[in-house]
Parts: C-alpha cells; structure tokens; sequence
DNA sequence: TGAACTGTAATAATAATAATTACAAATGAA
DNA sequence: TTCATTTGTAATTATTATTATTACAGTTCA
C-alpha cells in the first residue's frame, strides 16, 4: 500500500492556493514531510500527465498547468494508479482447476467495476473544489 | 498492494462449489497456489468475521458457515480490508502548513465516501452469483 | 559567473508481504 | 489405543515494495 496518491493530491492542493507563483520541491516537501526527490518523481509524473509544469533554473519552480477547475480529482487519481484498486496477488493460480483457471478473469472483471466507478465519482469533484474545503 | 481480496474470493469460491463438503487447506493451497499456511491464515480470518467454518482433526477441513447466497462478495472486502482504499502514505504533513494541517481530514473523507460506494456495489452480488459466473 | 533551481540515476534503508519450518491439539479410523 | 490426517498458530527467513539519501548534470536568471 503506498502513499502515491495523497502525496500527490497534497502537491495539487498547494499549487492550487500558490495560484499563478510557482513552488519549489524544496518547499513542497517541507510541507508533506517528504524527501525533496520523491516530490520531484511525483512532480515528474504529474507533468508526465499534464497536469503540472515547471520551469527550470533559478526562480523556477512548479506551477499547475492548467486551472484548477478543470483538474478532477480521477485526474491525479487516473495519473497515480498503477496497481489495481482491489489488491494484486502475486500468484499464479493452478490452470488445472476449473476455479484457479478462470479466476483472475472474473476479479479483474470486478476490479475494472469498481475502478470505473470510482473514477466517475472523482470526476466530479475538481482540484479547486477540493481546495476550497480548507479553511 | 497486497492481494487478500483475491486470495479469499479464491477460497470462498472454492468452498462455494465444494457444497457440503469440506476442503483441505492444502486443497485450497494447491488451487491458489501459495503456501498452506497462508490459506489458513486468510481462513482463520474468514472465520473470525464468520463466512467461513471449520473441523479440525482427520477428514476435518472447511466449509461455508452459510449458504453462498446469503453472503456478498462486499463481506468478504470488508473481511480483508485493513488499509484504505486509495491507499496509504506514511508521512505527517506539516502542521505548520495550513494545507499539511488538514489534508488528512479531506482525504480520509475522501477515501470513507469511496469505501462507501465500493461496499455498496460488491454488496448486491452473493458468492453464489460470483461462482455462477465460471462455466 | 555563480546561486538556485529542476531532472534523474544509483544506492541504501526501511517496511510490507509471502514462504517456510515447526509443532501442539483435535479427530476419526484401523 | 494408536496413528495418520488435519487445523491452528508462532517463529523465522526470504523476497519484494516503498521511501530516503547521495550525487551530479543541466537550466536559468541576476
């Protein structure tokens, strides 16, 4: 279980209030209490998604890339995901059974269920919403 | 990411379709194909939440404490739930941080209104229907 | 030119997950 | 009664995943 996700909601919330000022990694971190690398790897993800920018050099830093009220939470949750919601086993179930056979097809089937859905929620709520819950 | 969930919906569909009868944890173990001992401990857990039933002792084995029917495919996530949906990260945002100080807060909502809606899906189907799906 | 950044690779440290070994206790059958 | 078979569980080891750290090249601006 790993922490992709609230880090990097945590990285959109603050860019989010840093409007059009860019953040360094440095200061991001300090706020999730992170190592500055890890920031910068999920930072690199997000850009790899679209969703942030940056700009090297002095005085550079991150901004979002686009208004916050057109990122949905599915959006960073969609960038973050690479294991399957429900849990990945790491084994290989016995072909010889009628059951171990057929079985990653149906809890994949299932898994993809439950995924979808969870992305039409998060879709409805933007990152300027979920800002606005704070204080 | 660990695969509890699919784990025990292995072992519940294979005691779905033993009716009656019950089953071996080296049974199971060669279906799944993982370690005895970790069938048992996921069985142990399905009793304590009490979907699953056991004899100890020879010809002993597993079985199904009530009808497939009357148990969904929700209580066997709930049985295996033990870290959040969205995931899990292990720092403490910055309290200093107006954003740090509160962003547990909105992401465990977060993660409780999707535990919601995913325990409301898997609740409409029954073990007996999940088995049903295999030919 | 140099200070302040990003970008990224490589490595080490820590934590979570799974496998294995071992054995006590229960139970049914020879 | 005794033994083979099975559950129940603890303890340990092995493996994998996650996070932290170090290092440094490249960019940009003053």
């Amino acid at each position: 279980m790993n922490g992709r996700f609230q880090i990097s909601m945590h990285i959109m919330t603050l860019l989010c209030t840093a409007g059009n000022d860019v953040l360094s990694s440095d200061y991001i971190a300090g706020s999730v209490n992170i190592n500055p690398v890890l920031i910068r790897k999920e930072l690199s993800n997000l850009i790899k998604h679209k969703l942030v920018a940056s700009k090297e050099g002095k005085s550079g830093g991150y901004t979002l890339s686009k208004p916050a009220a057109q990122i949905s939470v599915a959006d960073v949750y969609h960038a973050v995901q690479v294991n399957p919601v429900l849990g990945k086993a790491r084994n290989t179930p016995n072909p010889k059974c009628p059951i171990g056979k057929e079985i990653n097809k149906h809890l994949n089937q299932l898994n993809n269920e439950v995924d979808q859905m969870i992305i039409k929620k998060l879709g409805k709520q933007s990152i300027a919403a979920f800002t606005k819950l704070f204080d």
